[in-house]
DNA sequence: TATGAATGAGTCTTCATTCAT
DNA sequence: CATGAATGAAGACTCATTCAT
């Protein structure tokens, strides 16, 4: 899993950690993790300080260090082991019915972000500051790992959908994926704003989730 | 126009040039606070450093702290006289049609934000990533001066509209401005990638518009 | 002894050293604070930069914020550690003989300080600077902390010496006290002054522990 | 009066003022001294900046720079024309009655400071911190211009009264001097400590002076 | 394995000083 | 005569990183 560590152990002064500690019960390295990604939720990768992280998880500074040598190598870890999963999920809820009508699969997509969420709170803020703002992090994620897949194969098929005359033949084919990601992830970021704003904590994904399918099926439009 | 030095005023006992020359050719004052609007843009309020704005304008740290004093005051500033002007101008393109029928005001605010992204390009990367973004430096600027003059009035309107049998009635109202952002501003400042993806440097502001206008009008349906 | 460190814990969330060592030898501790007392009597403590300490211990600037956090902390622990100390045995000086007879009471303050002096060579120009000059950094010691268990209780304690015809009553009993600190501590803060006008050397703190004595047993007067 | 000014004008571009004004009414120079002195008095001499002082005399630090050049200029201005002369009056009443018994002399010394104290209630502070503190930036001037024409002098000629009987033999002849100071200055600069110590607003130098007349006359012991 | 000790590099901020006007 | 503009030098403080134990 410590891809770095093994691969460079021993070659570069660097990496230090040989040997991690594979099974002794309450995982010190998850720890670390989880607080990590904590401090980037909270404060944003970029503005995180190794000392934040060390303080989360109540250790020092130096053993953060000592497990993943620098910032770099702790962002790395968190990536792949904590957001990678989850991102590919929400990747693989659109590519999960290769045959199902286009509607349903951008149906499906919604509400498999919408299950994200649901399980990891921490998704929508993390993802508006680290892939949606410029100079995030986890832009470079979004552009050459998770979107290549997806972008062009789903622009294509939006547009042959719509050649056939199944949907709105206006909509920019290029658009549609991120106006998915516009009516869900974006508000849901928000969620707190709008708890305040109407002083109403009911306010939750699952209004998101309804708000974005409706929009979807018939915009403004009263239903037929 | 003199508010960010009589703001501090009160609180830093340095000195603060005042009553700055208005018309000598070539203000530097404004040209800080070019700079500094370039580096917020670029890595974020919170991660621009004096120096950065400085070396923006070719200029020492030492005349931005001249000018601004610290970084609160130059926040403060380029708040005050380049930011909420355009917001404010996004603000009333809502608000300026107080008569007209809501579908109409709606189409108006997606029309006031790409021309405001059109006159400022770097509007949809600063809002995302200072507004919509948890932590942001300027949230508490939309929570406290924007959106309580919108957000309970617009809504209130969208129930009403609902109710009358003129509004798609399963769409929440507490969610439909946040919409008209995430389908806006939210794909706008993503333009880089959706070139990059597409190979296609022609995906721009007004496509974004029409794309929004299309989505509102009729969801996936086609037309009538 | 962990006095300093609790007292800024609250304050600063900056990591400190608990639970130093203590006795591993040469502690770099104590030799900061000797440096630090050193700096505070050359140059006052206003005066002393952090580097100044540093540089007296030959360590670096950094290393004196690792065991103090900034200025403030490092004062306060020099105070606690070193200066109270000896504040507090010349106050007990004072205090010891509560049943003696006042002017042996008197005498033996005057000893107390001298001693004090002999063991401490710093304090004259120390107390001179921190706490009899206006603005001296250690005058809130000696008002809030020091002399407020003594003046009045002196006072009324010479007022009524003097009304038993056992001391000159033309004195003030408020300004007894200092009168003993302006022919002990006062004088001795300028024995390099005295040494050069006189070219005499050997002029030290029992010359002018004699000399007080011999002015506050008759004046200038004769003996009997 | 401003020697180094008129004596370098036009040489060395360190110099600038020339042709300095001598009589346009308020005299801004005078201000600027008076602010100086005032800073002097409440912050110290070496803590004193240029800021400072323009600020308390309402103007801009470049004016003082123009008028002084720098902080040393300054200094030394402040200490030919506000100080030197008060310190040689003082000096004066020691020297002015070189054919009257010594006792009186001693005597007319302790007026002459008190008599300085109330025209000047600046002195005391000002004494203790730049004269009577080590490093303090007008012990120089004690040292090199005020006491040797004194020092020895009065040695020898406390000596000599000694030797004749008519002064207690036990006395230092060395520190007699320093022990009227501290007798009278160094009390009086804590007038603000005892005030607040004994409650007690009325406690002035008119007490100082006769408290210490009344300890040089006979010490403790009760009037013959 | 884990950490306390120690440091170098970097940031903001202050201040005296210079200069053109 | 006087000042606004501008700067370089210096100081405090922070932080990731190194190292011996």
């Amino acid at each position: 899993m410590d891809a770095p560590a093994t691969a460079s152990a021993g070659s570069t002064p660097t990496r230090r950690p040989r040997g991690r500690p594979q099974g002794d019960g309450p995982d010190l390295r998850q720890q670390l993790l989880d607080a990590a990604l904590g401090c980037y939720v909270d404060r944003g990768i970029a503005a995180t300080r190794l000392r934040d992280v060390a303080a989360g998880a109540s250790v020092t500074p130096a053993l953060v260090h000592y497990y993943f040598a620098d910032a770099a190598g702790l962002r790395e870890a968190v990536i792949a082991e904590r957001l990678m999963p989850v991102f590919e999920q929400v990747r693989d809820s659109l590519l999960g019915l290769p045959d199902a009508p286009l509607r349903q699969v951008l149906g499906g997509f919604v509400d498999g972000i919408c299950d994200q969420v649901r399980a990891h709170p921490w998704l929508p803020a993390l993802w508006i500051r680290e892939v949606a703002s410029e100079g995030g992090d986890l832009r470079d994620l979004l552009v050459t790992r998770l979107a290549p897949q997806i972008a062009t194969v789903m622009a294509a098929r939006v547009a042959a959908e719509q050649q056939a005359g199944r949907l709105n033949p206006d909509l920019d084919p290029r658009l549609l994926m991120v106006s998915l990601v516009g009516l869900t992830l974006f508000p849901a970021s928000g969620i707190p704003i709008w708890r305040q704003l109407f002083a109403d904590d009911g306010l939750g994904i699952e209004h998101i989730r309804h708000h974005a399918h409706t929009l979807l099926a018939r915009g403004l439009e009263l239903p037929a």
